[in-house]
DNA sequence: ACAAAAGTGTTTGTTATACACCCATGC
DNA sequence: GCATGGGTGTATAACAAACACTTTTGT
């Protein structure tokens, strides 16, 4: 039997694009009390899990995506961790502990991790929890310190997103200059210039424009594109052109 | 008597720079035979502690720096956690946890921070520990993991120094234009024109200009300069500039 | 007077920004 | 034939990069 780390738990935040809107999944938490039939506790969290003993956080992390998702080679990176001492101190979260058998004291550190799919490329799996993606104007009050964990991640996102080439990753394989555009500005929450982005992105060589059409639209149809990962690591320039 | 978390721990990278070099502080790690007198382990780690229970990773991470420096407000932040289940299973480690009554076996997360000073405003506090600067490129083997981690802390410094104001936190209060070139030359390991640096520089509106000038100096003296907080928080633009 | 670093300007190429119209397709 | 989004160019301003000489001080 596997053995399970009780100190260190490792939270996922996923970040999807449905082609409108960027959204985060989120799970419901329900606690009914067994003898009244009433619900003690019904709120939301992020994903997370657990580590086990001879488990690298990073594993556990993908541990966690696959089992909502299925999802393999998704973008997943560290981005801060989490180790208030009352971290996990709201009554609700202590009586959802106490419940599950853990001991409500405990301090445990979480490792937070944000990860980046395209929303509709995602089959989610239940196994009983309520899982969906909620548009993250719209996420509310959630348990634990979720709030923080989502507020950070979403920090991160916002700045790794100007520096590195991950916009793809809420997209398909193949996607259009239309589609990429609007990932920056779900993202920013901005309007930007159609023909100034598309200036920018033509500098970009790792973009691979594809002999290819979108299909099935009822307007001109838009040449798709690729991000290739091998013509990025070849050309990306260092680190000398700092901008503070 | 304050508990001491045996699962978590903080590991600072402190960046000191002495006007020509990026330099991290180390300190040596001695264990000495009790029959024989012989040295059993003489390397070398990074700084780091254990956290208590009751406090946040955050003050921890201060308590070790204000242990070795006695500074306070020092910059520090949070860059990555390390985790691996065979971080501490060197052969000297092991021995090392054994010497001082740890559990070997034990899985112990480390939070790694990053701190930025001037070396000469920092007097070294040793309290029987060998503490000095040894300048980056001449750092060699480290205990434990901790060459992965200032290796991170690195990367991460030569980012955030590109797109955050924070190299003025590797100088005194009042700094010339010319020590502020030699930290971004030392923290890149390039060499930048000095025309187009005062060009750059000139429109960041948070760095002030002081009527005082460097003394003391066996030539034309330099103009001194503050960094404002303020005026960085009010005039920093946004997010709105992505460059990929 | 000399050594040492401070301080300063111009040119050329590239990138940012602002802005409006025709085109190809499905229905 | 019309609604829908695709795709394109130009002018102006800001910034990047390359490059050399005079000034001020201490000794």
């Amino acid at each position: 039997m596997r053995q399970i780390s009780p100190y260190i738990s490792v939270d996922c935040v996923l970040f999807g694009y449905n082609g409108a809107e960027l959204e985060v999944l989120i799970v419901d938490r329900t606690l009914t009390d067994e003898e009244s039939g009433e619900q003690v506790i019904n709120d939301r969290t992020l994903t997370g899990n657990h580590v086990y003993e001879d488990e690298t956080i990073e594993d556990a992390a993908y541990r966690v995506l696959n089992d909502l998702t299925g999802l393999d080679n998704v973008f997943l990176e560290q981005f801060k961790t989490f180790a208030h001492p009352d971290r996990l101190k709201k009554p609700n979260d202590q009586l959802w502990l106490k419940n599950s058998k853990r001991n409500p004291d405990a301090r445990i550190v979480t490792i937070g991790f944000y990860s980046l799919v395209a929303t509709d490329k995602v089959k989610l799996i239940w196994k009983g929890r309520n899982v969906r993606w909620v548009p993250i104007s719209e996420v509310g009050e959630l348990a634990f310190d979720h709030n923080l964990i989502l507020s950070e991640a979403l920090r991160t996102l916002r700045l790794r997103i100007k520096y590195e080439p991950i916009a793809f990753e809420l997209l398909h394989d193949k996607f259009t200059l239309t589609q990429l555009q609007n990932v920056y500005e779900a993202i920013w929450d901005v309007e930007l210039d159609k023909r100034n982005f598309r200036k920018k992105v033509a500098r970009m060589k790792y973009l691979i424009p594809l002999d290819e059409k979108q299909t099935g639209v009822a307007h001109k149809p838009a040449r798709l594109y690729v991000f290739s990962r091998e013509v990025y690591s070849k050309t990306k320039k260092e680190l000398f052109d700092f901008t503070i």
